[in-house]
DNA sequence: CTGAAAGCGCTAACAG
DNA sequence: CTGTTAGCGCTTTCAG
């Protein structure tokens, strides 16, 4: 007795009585089909549980029905960064209905080996396009990606003035706004901000608008340095404002990880938190609820950022079916770490 | 003028000037070739930057070059554990430079979407085997995969007497025993472990290696409560544990997140750690050197499990050239958490 | 040790 | 509107 056979087009056009092209023009919703016929391959094909053979369809030179996400990150901050985790299974709530794949590839070595990657992702036919995660200035992937002629969505406002399709929240602003009203309300006197590496578009962006919107709240212009996004540049950064003697009386980070990481090293200085220091993050990543005291920050919605990063690229790839999803507004999440009275002078100098 | 071609097998043939099969065996590694013959064609896929086709491969009934990995997790532990990111680089850095892709699959619903995708997943011909994370008590996805013959690696130890080929630390015990010495010898007199859900493998085994490890190095039994392996449930059973008369001078936990969710939790109830409570985690994600104290932990070797499952994946799919990279033992991370004088008498009551 | 030939399952062009 | 046909690029017998 020979093993079973696996089902193809053929059984279902069989099972429809219908040609295999029919099925074909049925499953991939292409026009030249009475629609009951239609209907009825497609209930013969779900009866059958058969779906078109993706490496037979990439062969034939259609598409793979797969996407790729390529993350280049330090190993330290891969882990850091949750951050993924979210946009990631955002993305797949939309690409699994869609009977699409997701290849994902985590570097942590240097931008050449990114490159090679995105090149042989796209020479193996591996994928149909890409999401692009952190815009960078200069970014050297929209060149690359255009040269190599595939379709791709970026999570993010492009640099400069690229012309590229890309998903970010409607307002951006909102929940800044919120924070710089909050921090003015508590009647901070001096605010500083410690951004990320310079290389990200949103690093900038994100500082910008946190000046504007504590200028707009009428608040004192706040002082701004950049770190690298890391524990520990975080840390060091957070010293050295912390032994000035205008020292800030709230610190804003670029990221909840950072913000962790400098509340921890303002509390290893002895300053006590909300009390003596304010901290405020940003992505209100899980984390920042688990830490003493828990962490005010601004979500974004990732998971609805991953989703329309997916639902566009779709679109591109033609699946005019699909609608992009709205992704919420930034939000200010009041925590513990600036719970406090209004600040008139300076804290005292801490006992260490 | 017509579009440049895609250069195929024939192209690397006729540069080697050998029949396409000849290459074909080539580049798979079979036997039948002359030495010096596999060597040219070897060269001229070299110039020609030439691979096999995925697609083609796998439509001919070969493989998909494709290795499949799905978590399955509620979507707060998702971005909690970073764990994943570190096990995902390191299964990387050995299936890239073998040409394999890594499909990745994040689900935050049930166990029955969980099977329909690894059944999909297998059935539209997308990946050649799996790995698998997160030994789970009674786990359904051997009789599954076994049932879809469909190779695949567990990482961790299977569950009861399960055959399964899995890939693990030499010496698991390793970082407990170091652990519970460090702990003995700070005099601690009761010590509470709040492990993980008992739903996995590992859990238990944790648990009791701990337990054993301390009785081992002279200290006393420690009591030990189960949580969820999530920060609220972290919590609760600290706060639980710190209420009674006879409260703890160390907690260990069973992760680093639910150690960090709970030491936070001890420092809101007015605890000093370490002062008056130790405080220990399990597998040393960056984020436990962001809170302050630091927490001692014990350091997993999680790139090295996943870089050697991927190997073992490899050699069961028949590329038996690939070896299995060493797994580092475990080992204990000395940090703030415990840095602290001998305990003789319980420390007075926190003033809150 | 090598080359010729068949076909994996699908899609698109074209003829009916 | 439907059916026939010709490959996509590769691997694998099987005969030389």
């Amino acid at each position: 007795m020979p093993p079973r056979q696996r089902t193809t087009i053929h059984d279902v056009a069989a099972l429809a009585g219908v040609s295999r092209s029919a099925v074909s023009k049925a499953m991939n919703g292409k026009t030249g089909l009475a629609p009951a016929t239609r209907e009825r391959i497609l209930s013969a094909a779900e009866a059958l549980s058969w779906s078109p053979s993706p490496a037979a369809s990439t062969l034939r030179g259609s598409r793979t029905r797969s996407v790729g996400l390529v993350i280049s990150r330090g190993p330290d901050l891969l882990t850091a960064d949750a951050y993924f985790a979210v946009v990631i299974a955002g993305a797949e709530s939309v690409l699994a209905p869609q009977r699409y794949g997701l290849q994902l590839h985590l570097l942590t070595g240097s931008q050449t080996a990114e490159a090679d990657v995105y090149r042989q992702l796209v020479r193996d036919r591996r994928v149909d396009g890409f999401i692009l995660t952190e815009s960078r200035i200069r970014d050297a992937r929209f060149e690359l990606l255009r040269d190599l002629d595939i379709p791709f969505v970026l999570i993010g406002e492009p640099w400069g003035k690229e012309q590229v399709t890309h998903v970010q929240p409607q307002d951006a602003m909102a929940g800044l706004i919120q924070l710089a009203q909050h921090l003015v309300a508590a009647g901070h006197q001096r605010i500083l901000y410690i951004g990320g590496p310079d290389d990200f578009v949103h690093t900038g962006q994100r500082r910008e608008k946190f000046v504007r919107a504590i200028e707009a709240a009428g608040g004192p212009t706040p002082s701004v340095v950049s770190a690298a996004f890391d524990a520990d540049d975080a840390r060091k950064a957070t010293r050295a404002a912390l032994a000035r003697p205008d020292r800030p009386t709230a610190i804003a980070y670029g990221n909840d990880t950072m913000a962790i990481a400098g509340q921890s090293e303002a509390q290893r200085l002895g300053f006590s938190v909300p009390r003596d220091l304010a901290i405020v993050g940003y992505d209100s990543l899980p984390m920042g609820e688990w830490v003493f005291p828990t962490i005010t920050t601004v979500a974004q919605d990732l998971h609805g950022l991953g989703a329309a990063a997916a639902s566009a690229l779709l679109r591109e790839l033609g699946d005019e079916t699909v609608s992009i999803p709205p992704v919420a507004d930034s939000q200010l999440i009041i925590r513990e770490s600036t719970q406090q009275q209004t600040y008139s002078e300076p804290p005292g100098s801490p006992q260490v």
